[in-house]
DNA sequence: CAGTATCTACGAAACAAATAGTAATTCAAG
DNA sequence: CTTGAATTACTATTTGTTTCGTAGATACTG
């Protein structure tokens, strides 16, 4: 089958299965349903679809290792993080960073020490530019 | 019909016409359509539905104005913005807050610009905390 | 090598999301 | 009133997502 182009997102389910494997490197079906919450109770065989429609939208690759199949990220977590972010900044947020930012420090949950940790990375990153 | 309770997130399109309700404040069928792109061509009775979809999720609400209706949202934009966010951070950042913005600042597209704003609200936040 | 465990591949069922057509209603204007 | 345009309510179709069962392959165990 030809694999088309353009999957951008994960679905819930995938993105939960791409946790796991970014977590662990990588992994068979086995290794995920091992991570997954006891709670959730998946059946063994729709672990595995999940994991080949990942291959087939080349979100992972699998090599084989004895008789199973081992499946690893072919995008890494922080790419796709900032994919996500770019992606509801435009949808929410008029594609401008520094609302959503914005929001984000309006959220009264937010710890003085979460605060403190944006300003030195925003500062960081600031001195980099400019030195 | 009974309304089920727990509609949290916008589906792709509710979140379209949510964002073009929240910059009119409230609006009709027709009004709403006129906002699309004109490359979007939605039929006018898919529109209606999708707000019939919002008005059942309680997302908006609506009244009668001459023969059509009017449908207004029931959520601030901002408080939106912070649910996702939210969201966002617990599906991918592993509920640090601290971390997503990090990610933020790596985009090297994020003019200095905005990485001033950011840090701008970032010290005003932490000012008004301690002051 | 027979039996059992486990694995993959595939198909399909159950559900949700997105779009649009049809029928019925409403209102305004001749 | 009757007609016609705009509107709502409902239903249906298509497509994508999530879940799982069945069948066949594969490897280990005695």
């Amino acid at each position: 089958m030809k694999p088309k182009r353009k999957y951008e997102l994960l679905t819930e389910v995938e993105l939960e299965f791409m946790n796991i494997l970014w977590a662990l490197d990588e992994g068979t079906v086995r290794d995920v349903l091992d991570q997954l919450p006891s709670e959730r109770s998946l059946a063994y065989t729709s672990a595995a679809t999940i994991l080949r429609i990942l291959e087939q939208k080349e979100f992972v690759t699998s090599r084989n290792r004895g008789k199973s199949h081992v499946y690893k990220p072919t995008l890494a977590k922080d790419v796709y993080q900032m994919r996500s972010l770019k992606d509801l900044s435009v949808k929410l947020f008029d594609d401008a960073p520094a609302s959503l930012v914005a929001r984000l420090v309006d959220d009264n949950e937010l710890s003085e020490e979460a605060l403190g940790q944006i300003r030195a990375l925003v500062d960081r990153r600031l001195k980099n530019d400019t030195g």
